[in-house]
DNA sequence: CGCCAGGCTTCTA
DNA sequence: TAGAAGCATGGC
């Protein structure tokens, strides 16, 4: 990867190929919108960027060479071989064909705070509905920014009543968000720590929290905390666990999280996938 | 109206 | 230990 700045633009090039929409759109983030020029713009960790593509490239504006390195560069996950990680992925049949219809995604690196509140929201509820949620909770809590809002803080959310979580929409998640949030904000309940802990280790801990089972742990692991050996088994991945006979194949050992990010996307866009 | 959604808690056998 | 009911909400 080489990055070329220039004032509060990041020109990267160097990179396997990536596509904003199939990665800010397929189902493991919430926040990014795409504009009329095609454009992507989100906030991460209260920090602004507009992201788009040109060619191989990858542009990056309204961000300093300091959170390029400390913050972008991770979050997209731009040091890894893509390409390397979508050959191995293809000596699987299903996972070939999922590549092959969606080669750009990425699994990003998100913020674990983020990432623990998005995914206790997203427990039995639709994409579209889930961001939609996540969004008022950043417009009523999350702190102003020039374009947009920040994620609310552990704290703001600590103060935020069950009441006011079920009058926005939340519905029998409101309790979960109330003793999620007032647990990290007390100190009680640390992500930080969770990064010193084996992953088994760590997804027990997770799931002490009410309101977040296996998957969601699975998904905290996977997308806050870079764990790619996670496996999040929704509905969809169910089913393409079922059609597996139980497992991920062997070319996926290491890297399952990325291998269901390809999957998931794939049969939830193309349902008939899985009849052959 | 019923069914479904990036599920979990609780109850029951 | 496994399986099913109940749970809030909105789109279809």
């Amino acid at each position: 990867m080489k990055a070329v700045f220039d004032g509060n633009r990041a020109y990267i090039t160097d990179i396997s190929y990536i596509s904003l929409k199939d990665t800010l759109d397929c189902g493991q983030c919430f926040r990014w919108k795409e504009c009329e020029d095609k454009s992507w713009e989100g906030i991460v960790k209260g920090e602004f960027c507009s992201a788009l593509t040109e060619g191989d490239a990858l542009i990056l504006e309204g961000i300093t060479e300091e959170s390029f390195w400390g913050l972008w560069c991770d979050y997209f996950d731009l040091e890894r071989d893509y390409k390397a990680l979508i050959n191995t992925f293809s000596q699987d049949e299903l996972l070939r064909r999922a590549c092959l219809y969606a080669p750009g995604i990425r699994l990003l690196k998100q913020d674990p705070w983020e990432a623990f509140i998005s995914f206790i929201i997203s427990q039995n509820n639709n994409i579209t509905r889930i961001r939609g949620l996540i969004e008022k909770l950043c417009f009523e809590y999350g702190e102003k920014k020039n374009k947009g809002y920040a994620f609310p803080t552990p704290k703001a959310l600590a103060d935020v009543s069950v009441n006011e979580y079920s009058s926005l929409g939340f519905g029998y998640r409101a309790e979960y968000l109330s003793t999620a949030s007032k647990a990290v904000a007390s100190g009680e309940f640390s992500l930080d720590e969770l990064i010193s802990l084996s992953t088994e280790e760590a997804k027990k801990r997770l799931m002490q929290i009410k309101g977040i089972g296996p998957k969601v742990a699975d998904c905290v692991l996977l997308f806050g905390l870079g764990k790619m050996e996670c496996c999040p088994a929704d509905v969809w991945m169910k089913r393409v666990l079922a059609a597996y006979g139980g497992k991920l194949p062997p070319c996926t050992k290491g890297a399952e999280g990325p291998a269901q990010q390809f999957l998931f996307h794939y049969v939830r866009n193309n349902p008939g996938a899985l009849d052959l």
